[in-house]
DNA sequence: CCCCAGGTGAAAC
DNA sequence: GTTTCACATGGG
């Protein structure tokens, strides 16, 4: 989900499998508007969108189990983004895009993902472009998917493509392991450490247990929860106790706190130097 | 020219 | 077990 700045109401657009959606949200709550392209099924395009926002089922429970009674932190970071979903990506899709991810901005994964699809993905009925599946990255050589300026993650895309094709149904199975599993076999791969491993079971496959560490929150866990010096392991084993079944909501949630933080602050630095 | 960005792997303590 | 570095590319 991509935020648009030009309407006064808050616009998204939202792309994932062969589905390609925009998302308002008209007034203050309670209600989402979904615009879709000509000639496709509404009721079936729907279903799918909520799907996607996991508002198909009732909630987990997040907010029940998290300890926000207990942790002012915690509490502020959830107020301060009420109802923020964890969206259900394709696993496959959600490996590839933390794969682009490696020291680069967010804007700027959002842009590369967009060549490899403009490059190598299926036309949708909406204009943009789908990612390519697995099957055709394991087609497009290492050379052509430098050329949407994945630099040095170009080849580890390119031997996960190959991997991937040498052992069919291999990600699916992965997906559907108890999480423990799938996380070590998921690091198997070439280029996917703990980090992508984590994202890509959270985004994709649901399980609200892992607790991905990337710079900002162990930024966020030095600067909020005074945890100065604490390793990634450490860490780990921290959230775990801490935030327990939910401890991926709570990464996001958090994540997104000090990530407006953090823009709040650039844009001010901008409007007065 | 410097720094950093939703990291990972290899090599060296 | 941690620490260090290269790896491409774009933007402040």
């Amino acid at each position: 989900m991509l935020p648009e700045s030009t309407a006064m109401v808050p616009a998204f657009e939202g792309r994932w499998s062969a589905h390609a959606v925009r998302l308002r949200l008209p007034s203050e709550k309670a209600s989402i508007q979904i615009s879709l392209p000509e000639g496709i099924s509404a009721a079936e395009e729907t279903s799918a969108t909520l799907r996607y926002l996991s508002l198909d089922k009732p909630s987990q429970g997040e907010l029940d189990c998290l300890p926000w009674r207990s942790d002012p932190v915690l509490d502020q970071a959830l107020a301060a983004f009420p109802g923020l979903r964890i969206l259900a990506q394709p696993f496959g899709e959600t490996l590839f895009c933390f794969l682009c991810s490696a020291t680069k901005r967010i804007d700027q994964i959002k842009v590369i993902c967009e060549k490899v699809a403009h490059a190598h993905g299926a036309p949708l009925t909406n204009g943009s472009y789908a990612l390519p599946s697995w099957e055709t990255l394991a087609s497009v050589g290492e050379q052509e998917l430098r050329e949407c300026q994945l630099g040095y993650r170009a080849k580890y895309i390119a031997n996960c493509a190959r991997f991937l094709a040498e052992h069919p149904g291999w990600l699916e199975r992965v997906s559907a392991m108890p999480t423990a599993e799938a996380r070590i076999a998921l690091q198997q791969l070439p280029g996917v450490g703990e980090k992508i491993a984590d994202c890509t079971l959270l985004f994709g496959a649901g399980r609200l247990e892992v607790f991905p560490i990337d710079t900002w929150i162990q930024q966020a866990m030095e600067n909020l929860y005074g945890l100065r010096g604490w390793g990634k392991a450490q860490l780990q084993t921290f959230a775990k106790a801490h935030f327990g079944s939910q401890a991926g909501y709570a990464q996001q949630v958090l994540f997104a706190h000090v990530r407006s933080k953090q823009n709040a602050r650039a844009a001010a630095a901008r409007k007065n130097p």
